[in-house]
RNA sequence: GUGCCCGUAGCUCAGGCGGAUAGAGCAUCGGCCUUCUAAGCCGAGGGUCGCAGGUUCAAGUCCUGCCGGGCACGCCA
C-alpha cells in the first residue's frame, strides 16, 4: 500500500497534494466542452493546504481563476467541478465555500495510506522525481585557498550542501563542485606571505608587507616550509629589502608587494618560489577540505583554475568569442562586448599587459561545465557577487549557451553576536572568526541549523549565545528532542514487555480522531510538499521551519495523550503515528546535515 | 549617480507565482511534572505588513513613485 503509482504520463504521485490535483484535473477535463470551453492548462490547477481546519484539509481556487474566462459565476463553476470530481477513496467530501473555493475533506484512508508510505519508504520518504534526472552542477563555497574559511563561507557551505541533498532527493542528478582559484596574483601574495614569515622564523628581521596575508594561519605554513627546506630558502633581509619601493602608508601597497614577489623569485628562483606556493596552497586547501568534511560538507569535484588554464580551456573560449566576432581591441586590451548580451557594460578579457582576467577564466569555466553535459548550473554566491551573474550569463550566451541555464542563489552576510553584542569582523584583517572556531564553540548541529533557519536571501544574525545554549531557547534541540522522545517511547514499550504491531497500527489509523492526532497527521503528510517546495525554490530554510512545526505538533500530542495505552489497536495506531513523526524528523534533519539523537 | 536586495508584533524572522480571520520563536504575564524525557505543554497580551497611489471579485503578496537600510558598480582577486 503506497501513495506512489504511475499515472498516465509516467510521473509518480508524491504525497496527497498531487493526487488531489490529479483528481481536480480529471474533473476539469470532464467539464471541457460543457461549462468550460476548453480544459485549463495543467499548471493553473493548484490545490493548497487550508490555513483553517473549518475549510477542510485542502482547498482550490481554480473556480475563481477560471470563472472570468469561462464567463461563469465562481460558485456555479465550483459546484460543477465538485459534481464532476471522480469518486476517490481519499475524499470524504468536497464542497463549495466562500467566494467559490472548492474545499476537500479527506477520508481517514488518505492519511492511513500516507502514513503507511512513510513506514514503507523509510529514509526515502518525501523524495520525488520532479527533477526528472536533470543534470545539475552545484558549485558552492569556492573560497580562495589563501586563508581558512570564515563564518560567511560556513553559511554558503551549509546552504549548498543542504540544497544538494534536497535536489538529489527530488530526482535531480546533482554533482557538487568546489572551484579552486589557484591561479593568479593572490596565490603569489600568499606564497610571499609565507616566505616572509619563514624568513622571520629563520631569524631575519624585515617588515611584513601591508598587502600580505596577515592572519595567524600563515605562521604554521612558514614552520612547515622550514621543516621541509631547512634554511635553503633563507636570504638576508637586507638583500630582500634592498631597493624596493615604499610600502603603504607612505607608498603603494600593491606596487610594493608586486616588487617583493619579483624579488622573491629572483632570490630563491622560480622553482623555489613555486615550491613555497605549492606548499602554501596545498596546506590551505587541506585545511579547507578538512574543515568542510568535519562540517559534513563533501564535494564530488575539486576543480582547479590553474588546471583549467593549462588545459587551454580559456584560450578555447576566447577563440570561440573571437570567431563569433564578440571581441575587440581597445586601449591595448581585449574586450568582450558583454553589453550586447544584457550586461551593463563591456568587459576586459585580456589586459594590456597580456594577462587574462578572472572574467575570462570564469566564462571558460562555465562553458566547460556545459560541455561536461550539465543542463543546469547553480552557483551559490556571496551577496556581494550579484553583479557577476549578468556578466557570466552574457558570456554563456555569446558562447551559444542558454543564459537561463545559470542560476545564482545569493547568500547574504552573516553577523555574529554574543547576546546583544555584535562581534566586529574585518575582511582581510586578522580578526575574522573562522568556521572552525564557530563549529568548535557551538557544535556542528547548531551551526548547520542556525545557518539554515533563515532565508538565504536575508542577512543572518547568528547569536553564539543562543546557539550554544542547551535550553528551550534553542530550536535545534526542540526538533531533536521530538526524535529522542519517540525513541524513549519505544524503550518504554519494550520495558513494559510490549511490542509494536505495525500491521495492526496502520489498520487502525481511523481511530486517531483526536484533534492533536489530526494535527500531527496533517503536519506529517505535508513533508513531500515541503521538500518539493524547498527543491523548486532552492530554499532549504522552508524545511527547517517545517520541522519545527512538526515537532511542535508532536510535543503537543505527547503532552495531551499517552501513547502506550491498554487498548492494543489504539496503542499500535498511536505508535505507528509517532514512529512516522520520528522517521520524517530523521529524514528532514539528515537533509539539513543535523544529527537525530536517540536520547538527549 | 546607476543597478540588485531588503523594510511584517518590543526583538529575530516565516508567509511573497494574489485567495478565506496575517503566523512562529524569543521576550513579558499566568498556569501544568506520583503517569511514555518539563530541552516539553496550555493560556494571555502585543500589528495602519515603511508611506502614497494603481491593477483586481480579492493585495502583506503584482505595478509605479517616494522614504529608510544593505550590497555592488576596476585592465582587483
Amino acid at each position: 500500500m503506497s501513495t506512489r503509482w504511475s499515472c498516465s504520463d509516467g510521473l509518480t504521485f508524491n504525497g496527497m497534494k498531487q493526487e488531489l490535483e490529479e483528481l481536480l484535473r480529471a474533473a476539469l477535463a470532464g467539464l471541457a466542452g460543457g461549462i468550460l470551453t476548453e480544459a485549463p492548462v495543467a499548471s493553473s490547477v493548484v490545490v493548497e493546504r487550508t490555513r483553517d481546519a473549518q475549510h477542510g484539509d485542502f482547498a482550490s481556487n481554480v473556480a475563481l481563476r477560471l470563472a472570468k474566462p469561462a464567463g461563469r459565476k465562481p460558485r456555479e463553476l465550483a459546484a460543477a467541478i465538485v459534481a464532476a470530481l471522480p469518486q476517490s477513496p481519499l475524499i470524504r467530501r468536497a464542497e463549495v465555500a466562500g467566494a467559490g473555493f472548492v474545499n476537500f475533506y479527506l477520508a481517514p484512508e488518505a492519511y492511513a495510506r500516507e502514513l503507511a508510505a512513510i513506514h514503507e519508504r523509510g529514509a526515502a520518504y518525501g523524495g520525488s522525481t520532479i527533477g526528472r534526472g536533470e543534470r545539475v552542477l552545484l558549485e558552492f563555497v569556492s573560497a580562495n585557498p589563501t586563508g581558512p574559511l570564515h563564518v560567511g563561507h560556513g553559511r554558503q557551505a551549509a546552504y549548498g550542501a543542504t540544497l544538494g541533498n534536497i535536489l538529489a532527493a527530488s530526482g535531480f542528478a546533482v554533482e557538487r563542485e568546489y572551484y579552486i582559484n589557484d591561479a593568479g596574483r593572490q596565490m603569489d601574495i600568499l606564497a610571499v606571505s609565507t616566505w616572509v614569515r619563514y624568513l622571520e622564523v629563520c631569524g631575519e628581521q624585515l617588515p611584513f608587507p601591508q598587502n600580505g596575508y596577515r592572519g595567524e594561519y600563515v605562521l604554521p605554513l612558514a614552520r612547515q616550509l622550514q621543516a621541509a627546506v631547512g634554511r635553503e630558502l633563507r636570504r638576508p633581509a637586507t638583500e630582500v629589502a634592498a631597493g624596493l619601493p615604499a610600502d603603504a602608508p607612505a607608498g603603494d601597497k600593491e606596487i610594493y608587494i608586486d616588487a617583493l614577489i619579483e624579488r622573491a623569485r629572483l632570490l630563491i628562483g622560480g622553482d623555489g618560489f613555486a615550491r613555497v606556493l605549492a606548499l602554501s596552497r596545498d596546506a590551505m586547501l587541506g585545511d579547507i577540505r578538512g574543515d568542510l568534511a568535519e562540517f559534513g560538507v563533501v564535494f564530488d569535484h575539486w576543480a582547479s583554475e590553474a588546471a583549467l588554464a593549462d588545459s587551454g580551456a580559456i584560450d578555447h573560449a576566447l577563440a570561440v568569442l573571437e570567431a563569433q566576432g564578440r571581441l575587440e581591441r581597445r586601449d591595448g586590451a581585449v574586450w568582450f562586448r558583454a553589453s550586447e548580451f544584457g550586461d551593463e557594460k563591456d568587459r576586459v578579457v585580456v589586459r594590456e599587459n597580456g594577462q587574462k582576467t578572472y572574467f575570462a577564466s570564469d566564462i571558460a569555466y562555465h562553458l566547460q561545465k556545459r560541455e561536461r553535459g550539465f543542463e543546469r548550473l547553480i552557483d551559490v554566491l556571496g551577496a556581494d557577487h550579484h553583479g557577476y551573474v549578468a556578466r557570466v550569463r552574457a558570456g554563456l550566451a555569446a558562447l551559444g549557451q542558454p543564459a537561463a541555464c545559470l542560476e545564482a542563489p545569493l547568500i547574504q552576510f552573516v553577523s555574529l553576536y554574543r547576546g546583544a553584542e555584535k562581534i566586529p569582523m574585518g575582511k582581510r584583517e586578522a580578526q575574522f572568526v573562522t568556521l572552525r572556531q564557530l563549529r568548535a564553540e557551538v557544535g556542528n548541529d547548531a551551526c548547520r541549523f542556525f545557518y539554515l533557519m533563515r532565508s538565504h536571501e536575508q542577512p543572518l544574525d547568528f547569536d553564539l549565545q543562543l546557539a550554544k545554549s542547551r535550553s528551550n531557547e534553542n530550536p535545534v534541540y526542540y526538533i531533536q528532542y521530538a526524535h529522542a522522545r519517540v525513541a524513549s517511547v519505544m524503550k518504554q514499550l519494550a520495558a513494559r514487555g510490549l511490542s509494536f504491531d505495525r500491521t495492526e497500527g496502520l489498520a487502525n489509523i481511523g481511530r486517531l480522531a483526536a484533534s492533536h492526532e489530526q494535527a500531527v497527521l496533517g503536519s506529517l503528510t505535508q513533508y513531500p510538499e515541503v521538500l518539493e517546495q524547498a527543491a523548486v525554490s532552492r530554499a532549504p530554510h522552508t524545511l527547517a521551519h517545517y520541522l519545527r512545526e512538526l515537532a511542535n505538533a508532536f510535543h503537543s500530542y505527547y503532552n495531551a495523550e499517552a501513547f502506550i495505552v491498554a487498548d492494543p489497536p489504539l496503542r499500535n495506531a498511536r505508535i505507528a503515528l509517532v514512529l512516522g513523526v520520528q522517521q520524517v524528523v530523521r529524514n528532514g534533519l539528515a537533509l539539513l546535515g543535523v544529527s537525530a539523537p536517540e536520547s538527549m
